[in-house]
RNA sequence: GGAGAGGUGGCUGAGUGGUCGAUAGCGGCGCUUUGCUAAAGCGUUAUAGGGGUUUAAAUCCCUAUCGGGGGUUCGAAUCCCCCCCUCUCCGCCA
């Protein structure tokens, strides 16, 4: 959510910044519903003014006196007016609640310019993805690979895109796992384990409601969502909170599943583990000062490229172009990994700073010791990594001549041997 | 799941229809006293929104907020209804 005054002095400007992301938007009409809220806001609040004065004034008189009978007929009229006014302005308040969160973030200066994804910028590459790999085929097409990664009876048992890990394909799940909750407590993150559901209130404080509702799995009973991201349960830790301005920046990672009902996208990119319906993930979230947010980001992002580099994986960092930025971002990186059987870039990260859109949504503050007034935290997440993309390839990267996966040394003492098999 | 009790400001805790944004205490902040500390005295102590003034801010005016929502009433922290959460007991259960 954007500031309303900020919409409301410098219009222009958010246009403009707006049309970077390439969205079509209509701020006229969010400025039209402000400006009659004002407006109703006002009558109501001058009328309770009246009502407020007469109740003194009411205290003070003897009840039954025919004075007190003629005030409460008088104000009998005024209240009314006053549940008229008010039920008036209530639609309005909801309607401008609404047009404010469609409203997306704004793009920082930084964010290059740009409508479609052929229009981010490759920031980095590490790692000679070019170099031969010999045996590298897509890793769905290793042989035994179903023994491992069990996709038919998956959707046998719920459904397509739900697999089995089986055996070494469970124990390498469970391995990158504890290599990435190690590596980023190493980095400074507190572990947390969070709820996988989420209600409402939650699910919009990060954005995912109400737009991409869609997206999301829901309790037909409780209607709770199935997080998408430990983002979501993990940014709404502080929600309605006031946080030390000492304790900041304040750095947490989390494991959880992620359900996303990845709706409407169908074709040859969802082989195998590329993309999924459930697959585990852990995240990695800060809460900082705004004056330090975007040093706090390039370090986010470094912590991420750390886990590929001593995986032995090549990737390249893309800085998201405005077009490809996303609802809520101000500023975005994506990792990709080279799967050298597919000969593609899948992405396993994405390291986002939200500055202030997440923490006026949840109202996440901190004190001010400057000025004692509360302020609004800048909110970050990246992945901390998506296991079945690195999965997928190391699976390709790694595949010797006999069939066996060559375990990434970082790993060996997580996983407890130097070749995974598919036999 | 059943029965009961409760949810008030940073915290504790009063307040059962009217001048209550809310007694009091604690904590915090400021001042005074003091060689320093402690103690004491005095004062102060929320958040959000709108309006007005202003280059801007502060000051100023107004409104809202006593778990959330709705209702009754001239008027609700207080009465009624629904929901959420916490605690106690019972049941069930990993």
């Amino acid at each position: 959510m954007l500031d309303a005054k900020l919409i409301r002095e410098n219009p222009d400007a958010v246009r403009a910044a707006i049309a970077k992301k390439h969205l079509e938007v209509d701020l006229d009409s969010v400025l039209a519903i402000d400006s009659a809220w004002r407006t109703q806001l006002l009558e109501v609040e001058q009328l309770r003014g009246v009502q407020k004065a007469a109740n003194t004034a009411m205290a003070a008189l003897p009840k039954g006196t025919p004075e007190f009978q003629a005030k409460v007929t008088e104000m009998r009229a005024v209240s009314t007016q006053v549940r008229e006014k008010e039920v008036a302005l209530k639609e309005t308040e909801e309607k401008f609640r609404l047009a404010m969160l469609s409203l997306p973030n704004l793009p920082h200066s930084t964010v290059p310019e740009g409508r479609t994804p052929d229009e981010n910028v490759v920031f980095a590459l590490h790692g000679s993805h070019e170099e031969a790999h010999p045996h590298a085929k897509p890793h769905w097409e290793i042989p035994g690979f179903s023994n491992l990664f069990d996709f038919a009876r998956g959707a046998k048992v719920t459904g397509a895109g739900f697999p089995f890990y089986v055996g070494d394909g469970a124990r390498i799940v469970r391995a990158l796992l504890n290599f990435f909750l190690e590596e980023n407590a190493k980095a400074g993150y507190t572990e947390v384990n969070p709820p996988i559901f989420v209600n409402a209130a939650s699910a919009t404080a990060t954005g995912q409601l109400p737009d991409k509702e869609g997206q999301m799995y829901e309790t037909t009973i409780e209607h709770l969502y199935a997080v998408p991201t430990a983002e979501v349960p993990l940014t709404n830790f502080f929600r309605d909170e006031i946080v030390d301005e000492a304790a900041l920046p304040i750095r947490r990672c989390a494991y959880t599943p992620c359900f996303r009902r990845e709706a409407g996208s169908y074709g040859k990119d969802v082989r195998g583990l590329n993309r999924l319906h459930q697959f585990d993930k852990v995240e990695l979230l800060k809460w900082v000062h705004p004056s330090t947010s975007y040093d706090e980001l390039d370090k986010l992002r470094e912590d991420a490229e750390r886990m590929l580099q001593k995986l032995g994986l090549s990737y390249r960092v893309l800085l998201m172009c405005g077009g490809d930025l996303g609802f809520a971002q101000a500023k975005k990186y994506d990792i990709e990994v080279w799967a050298a059987g597919q000969k593609r870039w899948l992405e396993v990260s994405s390291c986002s700073n939200f500055e202030a859109f997440q923490a006026r949504r949840a109202q996440i503050r901190f004190r001010a010791k400057e000025t004692g007034k509360p302020e609004l935290v800048h909110t970050l997440n990246g992945s901390g990594l998506a296991v079945p993309r690195v999965l997928a390839a190391l699976l390709e990267n790694n595949l010797q001549a006999d069939g066996r996966v060559k375990i990434p040394e970082a790993l060996v003492p997580h996983f407890g041997r130097e070749y995974l098999s598919f036999a």
